[in-house]
DNA sequence: CCGCATTCGTACTAATTTTCACAAATGCCT
DNA sequence: AGGCATTTGTGAAAATTAGTACGAATGCGG
């Protein structure tokens, strides 16, 4: 980490990662509350539903704002909204998938992102058999395309699933593209340059963590 | 949390979850160096591959005992068994995928798995159209068959991949059976008794909390 | 209109997690 | 054989994160 002049550089945020990595959390519970009719809710019922402290949501999101009101709650419809715009959820964003093998492809045809927010506008992988094929309504591009279709499609966020060996390579080349988010399948953490984002969704590590807990690892 | 007193319930185990968390990737490091051929590594080229501090990788291995020789390292060879008995990882796992709709055949079909120690032995579905169809050489079993399944192939790791609406459900149901890990595939966080795992996989979540950093989320 | 049960926002405290820094080994090189 | 460059393991310090607790609003019920 490198330290900046304070005044450069400063966003609004001081809010640590791991706050705003809890606030799509909060953002989900509460779509479902309007959607149930609740028109405030309590930090204490929030944090039921999450399994967290009240204190601990009414911590997060005063690092926001002040959002509530005394003997009261937040209202859901409010709250949701605001939430919604620090998120940068009150608009789509445009997604594009790279490497279209069985992976890719289950990505491509889950319906699951778009209601979210998010929107799978374009499809690249290196395999000039692939390339051109059809998919989801998406005809699949080659990496050569790739600078073009991220410029005109305004694309800020890809989804990465392919080959271990070729992760870095194509998200330095998307990132050389402008592409700012990089949610990544493979089973490495690609390095990017300050200013892009990676996050990493690796099932295997997930199960590894578990059996430790399954194993009765006693003293030698 | 509740407090218990030392004597009971202590496991070998002070290692907070976050140390436990990291170890899987290490094993993952040492197991392509294993195969780069190198015999010995230092925490500090450890530190580098996975973007930590080499005294972080040093005092996480503490937690579990002493494995290096001063001024020369840690064995390679050495060092990867060790973990891979702490995570109890020297043998395979017997797996379970619940739900057999498009995510639940993707998981079936990937071949990523049992290089890892994981063996997918079970598939169940509650749809009756489903089931007895064979996916990657495995029969598609009914919810009913579970109890009987989970016991006789001793399956203690279960990958749910059911509609949100069902996965607090079929949860409850594979702990009844006697599963104490669940990788959970929907948008929820299913509650568990004590001494149960619980890992969610959550794509959405994870571009919610990056689109954040995308914003230009200025004052007001 | 007053009292009371709620519930927020936050200063303060506690717990957890990470990093620092250094004594004690280790083995290479001359 | 002795000196020296490395590198571990670990107490202690620092940084981060979570939890407590309380004053200040809020609005309902009598």
């Amino acid at each position: 980490m490198v330290l900046e002049p304070a005044s450069q550089n400063q966003r609004r945020t001081d809010a640590p990662e791991v706050v705003v990595a809890r606030l799509p959390q909060y953002v989900r519970i509460l779509t479902r509350l309007l959607q149930e009719g609740a028109e405030v809710v309590s930090s204490q019922q929030l944090g039921e539903k999450l399994q967290v402290t009240p204190a601990q949501i009414r911590k997060d999101l005063s690092y926001f704002g002040r959002f509530g009101k005394q003997g009261r709650g937040y209202s859901v419809l409010h709250l949701l909204e605001r939430l919604k715009l620090i998120l940068g959820l009150n608009s789509f964003w445009n997604v594009a998938v790279v490497g279209v093998g069985r992976l890719g492809r289950a990505i491509l045809s889950y319906p699951g992102f778009t209601p979210d927010g998010f929107n799978i506008v374009a499809a690249f992988d290196a395999n000039p058999d692939v390339v051109g094929e059809t998919i989801a309504g998406l005809t699949v591009k080659s990496l050569e395309q790739m600078d073009e279709e991220v410029s005109s499609k305004k694309i800020s966020i890809a989804i990465v699933a392919v080959p271990t060996e070729h992760t870095q390579g194509v998200v330095d080349r998307l990132v050389a593209c402008g592409v700012r988010a990089v949610l990544n399948y493979a089973p490495i953490s690609p390095q990017v340059r300050d200013g892009v984002r990676v996050r990493n969704i690796d099932p295997v590590l997930s199960l590894q963590s578990m059996t430790y807990y399954l194993t009765d690892n006693l003293p030698d």
